[in-house]
DNA sequence: CAGATGTCAGCCGCACTGATATGA
DNA sequence: CTCATATCAGTGGGGCTGACATCT
């Protein structure tokens, strides 16, 4: 039990949680991994988006993006369809076993959480998520490494 | 613009924005890494832990928190003493250079918390701040592979 | 002896950089 | 030609498992 103060700022502790889920997150619990459930959850929230919408929903590097699909897809969980509007861009599309995988993992998910955030009642996990999304929100999503001055 | 309502929960959107922190958290920025960062926080804010508290208050791997103390302690920032009361244990320390790469470190990191923390005011970041605080003090803090029942 | 603590080697999968192909 | 989009190889370091040493 911490006998002292906590001065640590969010960022911090926000690392520090997300460890924890990271770690109970496993692929046995969920039926798939857990990088992949937020890529289905995404899918499910915005249907039919290019991949660099998605890398950018993800919040990860576009290039890792393509690793992920290459999964999903061979795993039959994802479509990757030719935009016929732009044909150098390819539209996503969560298939039904993708829709079935994701409920399940999301259902599974459902006791990490009451591991996790057991320190939070009900509401508090509301406030939790609605801060978080507001965050994603208005983050200043600039990618990984923004090209610099060059000295 | 997301045209979408978003349902996923505070573990899914929890990732999201730790790739954000992760991303924008460079050692160009910080002078050290994001995880040297959690660990000499931690140790300001609980002087003279053992190692393994020190690892779940981490929250990582116990056998990881050597490598990372090993890095720490080449680089002249924390210390390892034998505990004279019980000499398996080393008590592990902040050095003053330790302290002030804390410090800082923590004055940079506050551009990226404006950064990423964009859409939230100041008084919404002390809410989420004191919900992840809260969280991390309740959780089931189980390691990482628990003994599981032999089938 | 068993149990606790810490150290280290080995390994795997995440995620970034850079080069390439294709289409607008 | 250029720019945008997507793909892939190579690489670096995060973080786990398992074996081992030391002390109680």
């Amino acid at each position: 039990m911490p006998d002292a103060a906590i001065f640590s700022g969010p960022i911090v502790l926000l690392t520090r949680l997300s460890r924890l889920v990271h770690r109970a997150s496993t692929p046995e619990l969920l039926g798939i991994n857990l990088k992949d459930l937020g890529a289905l959850a995404f899918l499910r929230d915005h249907a039919r988006t290019t991949q660099q919408a998605l890398a950018e929903g993800l919040c990860v590097d576009a290039n890792y993006c393509v690793l992920m699909l290459n999964d999903l897809e061979t795993a039959g969980l994802i479509e990757r369809r030719r935009d016929p509007a732009d044909r150098r861009r390819h539209l996503v599309a969560m298939t039904e076993a993708g829709r079935l995988a994701l409920e399940r993992a999301e259902h599974a998910q459902e006791s990490i959480e009451d591991e996790v955030l057991a320190g939070l009642a009900p509401a508090e996990r509301d406030t939790l998520a609605r801060l978080l999304r507001q965050a994603l929100d208005g983050a200043a999503r600039r990618p990984p490494a923004q090209d610099r001055v060059p000295h």
